[in-house]
DNA sequence: GTGAAAGCGCTAACAT
DNA sequence: ATGTTAGCGCTTTCAC
């Protein structure tokens, strides 16, 4: 295969030359740089990145780390840093931590540990405390993406601002009976995200002089099916229906308007729903939503990452100083609250 | 950072030794074995992938090139590698494919030629000449799966078969007047599994002696909305409806599905629906089809390319030699064909 | 069975 | 601005 003594000897220079004039770092005259680029095109010549990391301590690769593969954010934050890693001429080492506690275990303590990455991006990640020092001993920038970690700078939309908002648009329709379907609570102690989005709920409802009735509250996990089952429970309650519900993902929010196509009632004439990610089927099932891009996430987490690497070659990563961005989504499945509810509501009042 | 000379150091050995002794090749002493395992253990020593990869040429890594990301399909596939990949030590690097042209054509013109993967696997890649020959000039093993690659061993289920397969279940329920939602014409000039599917369709209806109607064929890509377009096409036309679609994925099934409720007919009553894939989605909707086990793909895959790292330097790959199962899950979306429906069918023949 | 030493292909002082 | 050279951390002959 063909190395830098080969593009040396064909450009007639030194291989420090070659080496300085294809990095950009260096002093290398104009005339001396073309001749060497033009010897490397012609030989096909590609730097071999193992030998240059040796020589540099430096990998120009990036390990990601997900709890699984098979979901829209996951797969959306991936595509966003990985574009953003491709730009920067790095590459991307996925561990997934899918696997049984035996694979799981050997992420932190052998693949990671082989000095292949020069960072560490962790994407929605609930790590033990001996997890988070495995990866802080690394002694590589670490960000993470989507949830909090303790101690590691983490981007994440402001879930409670993003729930407020869904909430608002559902009052600023005249809904005043709104249901929420959100995370279950056992994995609120130690991935806040669920309790934010319902802390969210409840906010705007108590900004409206609402106060929040527990019975309107069903937990689910973030699948469709946990949404279909919770949304039942919610529309088939003896008590008063709702006549909104906020879903704390859009594959919730499908399996709310699923469920409640099958009990009869129509979407939006007699149940407005909103979800929460403008996920990729949220426009096939016409669902208002809010927008969290996530692979603009994953971007802004490279860019965090890459300015760490910049700076220093320790773990200190630069605080997260811009929020990230979210929008709502307005599409079919929110509407004015029908006018015998409103009626039926107010009159309880 | 410790390095071989500390364990060395420690365990009063040689790093030659050390090297020997963790790696497995070569012969050590028992004892000496133990020494430098408690040494490294003692010291938290993992080997250096890139110095490692210098020394050997292996990097323990290999390169999946995807077309995207999020799609159910890629995803469980690269689940499936990653899980066998890591039982074998071996690292995964993600090219993705899904960006500009100047983006893609900088992975393979750079990114796969910085020798950092020692082999590579494309997931439904439908790749140009040159992006063939860049991929070949790598010299390391490469196979395909899920689509088939001029010149490259590929892992797909036989398309046909599993059509076949899929129009026969409807077939022994009675059906007749069968329709199908299949890839665009476009597409499948270079990518034959659109065809191969359709193909498996028209194989079974004329084995059952039925001439297929190329009026119940609808084109669509793969997804749920253009599933759902189709599927109103198919179900709206003035000649015979259909009894039951066979549709080339389950995310296609799954619009049609909801496509036949929009216009107020009952799966399965009035119309059977199956798909192909098992997709995470299936279950939910209650759909039949045909397991392809993409996961399954990925992990066969991975020991193909082992297999060839094991035996040679070259990029020759041993043939793939097992045919990949698919199975038939039936759910709740396909039911014997109505007796009215086959009253007439069996009255117009 | 173990150690000494020569590289793997590149980069980064240091010299010039 | 360019060349010389000593490593980066490991593996692997080749001796013993």
């Amino acid at each position: 295969m063909t190395g830098i003594d080969d593009v040396a000897k064909l450009a007639g220079v030194s291989t420090a030359t070659v080496s300085r004039a294809l990095s950009g770092r260096g002093h290398v005259a104009p005339a001396t740089r073309e001749k060497v680029a033009h010897a490397a095109s012609q030989l096909g010549y590609v730097v071999n990145a193992e030998a240059s990391s040796l020589a540099t301590g430096r990998t120009r690769n990036v390990g990601v780390v997900v709890p699984f593969l098979n979901r829209w954010f996951y797969t959306s934050v991936i595509e966003g840093a990985q574009r953003r890693l491709m730009q920067y001429g790095y590459d991307l080492t996925l561990y997934n931590l899918s696997g049984n506690e035996h694979e799981r275990a050997s992420v932190f303590e052998h693949f990671l540990l082989r000095k292949r990455v020069d960072a560490v991006l962790a994407v929605s990640l609930e790590l033990t405390a001996d997890e988070v020092d495995s990866l802080h001993a690394l002694g590589r920038p670490l960000v993470g993406v989507g949830g909090p970690i303790p101690g590691v700078p983490t981007f994440s939309i402001d879930d409670v601002a993003v729930t407020k908002l869904a909430t608002e648009h559902l009052l600023s329709l005249g809904h005043r009976v709104i249901g929420h379907i959100g995370g279950d609570v056992e994995r609120e102690l130690s991935f806040h995200l669920p309790t934010h989005r319902r802390a969210g709920y409840e906010l705007a409802l108590r900004d409206a002089g609402i106060e929040p009735d527990p019975e309107l509250y069903f937990p689910a996990v973030f699948t469709m099916e946990s949404g279909y089952q919770a949304a039942k429970q919610l529309l088939g309650g003896p008590r008063h229906r709702p006549t909104a519900i906020v879903a704390a993902s859009d594959e919730m929010a499908i399996g709310a308007i699923i469920a409640a196509r099958d009990m009869g009632l129509e979407v939006p004439r007699d149940l407005s729903v909103i979800g929460i990610d403008n996920h990729d089927l949220a426009p096939f099932f016409n669902l208002s939503t809010v927008d969290q891009h996530p692979e603009l996430q994953g971007e802004r987490a490279v860019e965090l990452l890459m300015k760490a690497l910049q700076q220093s070659n320790g773990d200190d990563v630069p605080a997260v100083d811009q929020p990230l961005p979210f929008d709502l989504i307005v599409r079919g499945s929110t509407a004015r609250v029908p006018l015998t509810a409103a009626a039926v509501d107010s009159a309880h009042g």
